[in-house]
DNA sequence: CATGAATGAGAATTCATTCAT
DNA sequence: CATGAATGAATTCTCATTCAT
């Protein structure tokens, strides 16, 4: 009985945040109301409250989940034998799928969070500079063992790598760039050949 | 005593526009009142009402007057007969430039606007994309030329240089990549060496 | 439980309308402020905004909760089979008597709608109109059955009884008519006698 | 010079006075802001603070300068060897010919000024009770004569016939009685003829 | 006289959050 | 757990009025 009540308010929780994430992707953070959620969740706004302190804690709660998962895909990769290229593939590979899986939570992601400088991007820096870090270690690896040249900092390699990516989930997410399915994919092989190799004949 | 009188209002629009700036990168849009900007600006509240007609029209109005430059650099350096690689270098340096020379500014703008997909992103988004599809015809015309290779869509690669390049002003927002004046410079190769050249050895 | 909540719900609602309408009445619509109404409703400011979507919503359901029980009691006169003459007499006595009952809300409704010919007054035009038209259609019959003189058009006389009663009222309301009760009902024969049988001797 | 020179100001001032009664006509006292005035005028708005010390002075004008004329009208008709009925066609007469020539005047006088108990009605509560009270005079007399029966009280009496009419150009405002050159004529005469020899036949 | 920039008090409205049921 | 009525602080925007030029 336990069990199952608390499964169901599991459930409710997993309600919320879902719909969480189609309000914000639509009305952004600032844009909408407490009731906007509730109402896209099917639940009384009261509940809301009851499953989470504030607004903001539904958001932090989103980013966190999202970007935890993003870490520890990054961190396997690291920590695995591919080639860096490849480790690179595979990173530019989980992004893309992530968009591929979630469009609307990746939105959210970058549009409130990732690029808010005022706001949830300063609460979590230190939370996405690991990505950051992470990216830039392998970058730093890699010039170590000789794959990639070293006249450029891995931070900025990193910076540089990481920016392409998002760049393109923005072209996605504003409808400048095309969004088939097969262009996710080729995105993934356009971005990693873009930095790794460079556009130069 | 007209022109005096004219020039001294122009003052005050142009002081409640500089606080602006100072108000939106410190607290950001949302973050902030009208009467923020206002006593940042030292001037009664209701003048900034007598000069806009919304704290929209603020932010509109400062990413226009910065947005509108940025697309008549391009367009110039686009026409010039520079060979693409230092198109894109020349492209690169305004933008980094922007930034040394008002990194408030800048902040705001990409902050606030570029990547604000639910209010002023949607809202000057031909604008924004006006900038990527005069850097995808520099990339076209490259590729046309035998310059770059073609098997990279103009567009994506518009996107990730343009990315490559935000990413590294939203480092040095955040505060995660040093930037000392020196390191100014050093990115704006950094970017084209890396998109062009790629980072392999 | 339900039930309960629901009423009680209500009973705050019009709690707010009858606050709204002593509020209208000694200060004027323009002249008072959402929280005199709140204040007067002894509830918390937000909770007009929770029941009411604005200001002005509160003076339109007040008007039109009144005036359709004016059309309906109209139209029911209207419907019997009295004399034209007391047909005239039941109108100008139901008018006299909401006066006599809620002397501040006839005062909002004729100060604040039935005549303010640029706000309230033009938005319930269609409403205040078929008060007119009903009343016109008991003349017109009246003359049809040669009960009234058909060289006055029925338009005019339905205008020339209204506005006779509500200037009665309006000496009412300014205090330049005196108004103890039984004014009222002599305030019924002397319009119905006026405009029926005339002042001549 | 001097002279010139104030007769150009008075024409500013009459310029000012004109435009507000367009304004106020159309958008309600309340409705407008005294730029609106200013633009209606063609002039600065300062320029409006020169001539008047508020924008309620400039509608207690308005209204002042009008409601004197009918004073006047209505005491030069009274003090005249009229028979009474004849004294009512002239008033009705004098009302009904304001608002041929100045529609827009007398729109702002009766919807702003005649019925707004809680602003300027009450105001100019004195002026307006002058012409009732005369108007109760010639009723009064008219009795004592044996011209009119004395069992409907003179001011009783003044509110119908006042109320008749006022309510006749209340029709015209709203656009629910026919406004015709020629209807405006027949008016007078219904009027008089509904509250002297009645409706009936 | 004329202008319109400058002022700032005032009011409507919004909405996150609480809490009684 | 669930509901949604109730609260009231926070903020935007308006606009009458002043005043330097």
């Amino acid at each position: 009985m336990t069990t199952r009540g608390s499964e169901q308010a599991l459930e409710k929780r997993r309600q919320i945040l879902d719909a969480a994430v189609q309000v914000f992707a639509r009305e952004g953070f600032y844009g909408c109301r407490v009731s906007d959620i509730a109402d896209e969740a099917g639940v009384a706004y009261g509940l809301v409250y009851h499953y989470f302190s504030s607004k903001e804690e539904i958001l932090d709660t989103l980013f966190l989940e999202r970007w935890n998962l993003l870490l520890e895909a990054i961190a396997a990769v690291d920590e695995g034998d591919l080639p860096a290229r490849e480790k690179l593939f595979e990173i530019a590979s989980f992004i893309v799928e992530s968009y591929r899986h979630d469009p609307e939570l990746m939105k959210v992601i970058i549009v409130e969070v990732t690029r808010a400088a005022n706001s949830f991007g300063r609460r979590h820096l230190e939370k996405i500079r690991e990505a950051y870090d992470l990216i830039a270690g392998i970058v730093a690896k890699a010039q170590a063992s000789g794959e990639l040249r070293d006249d450029i900092t891995p931070a900025f390699a990193a910076m540089a790598f990481y920016g392409a990516i998002e760049q393109v989930l923005t072209g996605w997410i504003f409808d400048v760039l095309p969004g088939a399915p097969r262009d996710y994919d080729e995105a993934k092989s356009f971005v990693v050949t873009t930095i790794w190799d460079g556009l130069a004949r």
